[in-house]
DNA sequence: TAGATTGTTAATCGATTAACAATC
DNA sequence: TAGATTGTTAATCGATTAACAATC
């Protein structure tokens, strides 16, 4: 018995879920209603319990949600009920700040190795961590198992350097490069475009501003 | 007259559409069908021309598409055909990565100031960019118009930051914070979650590897 | 048992795709 | 003019919301 197909829509909420009921465990609640915690993140009670509907049923009539053990379940489905090893590709500005960000790690996402082709970088290590030359990679990605290698290196070399992670085997990529990757079907990316999230909140920001100016003519 | 009211999914992909005219324009292409630039992009010829007159006619039957006129046609509808001001709070990787993130430049964001609180690096430079202590911020603002404030401050301050920012007139944040922030409706806000993000991967590469297995025993 | 709240089906809403008349 | 391709209306598809029977 497989999943079913789950909407992409759906996944994204998932990660929020899990946030919010991590709070609500932090402050020592034990139990929710899909009601209560629709209003704490201004969703319909509705969509809470056909999202979590998905992938089983997870509450109990007349109860609720046991606010623990569905922090635990979504993390299952999520995948982040065990650990995730990361290399991070790019030792600039993104890539040394996401090493230093050791909040991945409370999540499982351990980061194994730093490559970089800057011989100022290669020997160094942030946070303990260590800047390979990105001449090993293939070396290093035969002697041991990667789940997710982070591009951070510039939108010119992205596709070569996803192209060699692919070929060594690597089945996920977390893409910051500004590019959209041509990949084989097994392979799954995701995308964080920094200047397409600062292009939007600039749309808003001058959607505003004609919204203001066609008010005070009107 | 207004604009009428444009769906979230729509805005999400203004930004793709104006990075592939960018690249059809530095490979000299004049024109383009809403049919070739379809196949490029793997979307509907009919999304394009339904996104595309949201907005207005930018094209011509039998002809097409100008490159260049739509790229900046959609330049405009994002607001990035003028200057933005940005200041940054929070020095720390993230802050420090953004700020020496030039490319934003390039699009009109102005990084015009870092903020944080720590001794050690108020009163540094990041690129020319000064690092300004937090308790300036009202002072640096009363004498500047900002149009973005970025906060990559640690959760648990972030809330707190933005209400000083919005006291302060700031009517547009971008949130790198791990939280919903709570703003006035004139104010708008866009959040980068990175956590989310690779949960949402680690959700990918899962949901693969229970294919794989459930395949297995098929 | 009565009350609460889920799980799930049905109804609605919105977004995407298809079709085609308008027109360059 | 004929061919190409848009702008736009109509049809379809999918996602969200509402409703309610099941059940704790």
């Amino acid at each position: 018995m497989e999943r079913k197909e789950i909407s992409n829509a759906v996944i994204k909420r998932l990660p929020r879920y899990h946030r919010y009921l991590g709070e609500l465990m932090e402050s020592g609640v034990e139990r929710i209603s899909s009601n209560d915690l629709s209003e704490k993140m201004n969703v319909t009670a509705s969509q809470i319990r056909q999202d979590l509907n998905n992938f089983g049923g997870f509450g109990q009539q007349g109860y609720g949600y046991n606010v623990e053990y569905l922090y635990n379940e979504i993390a299952k489905i999520l995948g982040i009920d065990r650990q995730n090893n990361m290399i991070i590709i790019g030792g600039g500005n993104f890539g040394q700040a996401l090493t230093n960000y050791s909040n991945f790690e409370r999540r499982g996402f351990m980061i194994q190795a730093l490559f970089d082709v800057s011989h100022e970088r290669i020997g160094k290590s942030v946070r303990g961590i260590r800047t390979l030359d990105m001449k090993d990679l293939e070396e290093f990605l035969s002697g041991c198992h990667i789940d997710i290698a982070v591009l951070t290196v510039p939108k010119n070399s992205a596709q070569e350097v996803a192209d060699r992670l692919i070929a060594c085997g690597i089945k996920a990529i977390w893409n910051f490069a500004h590019l959209d990757l041509k990949v084989p079907d097994d392979v799954v990316v995701e995308n964080v475009h920094l200047s397409e999230s600062l292009m939007q909140l600039s749309y808003r920001i001058s959607e505003k501003r004609d919204k203001e100016g066609s008010g005070q003519n009107s």
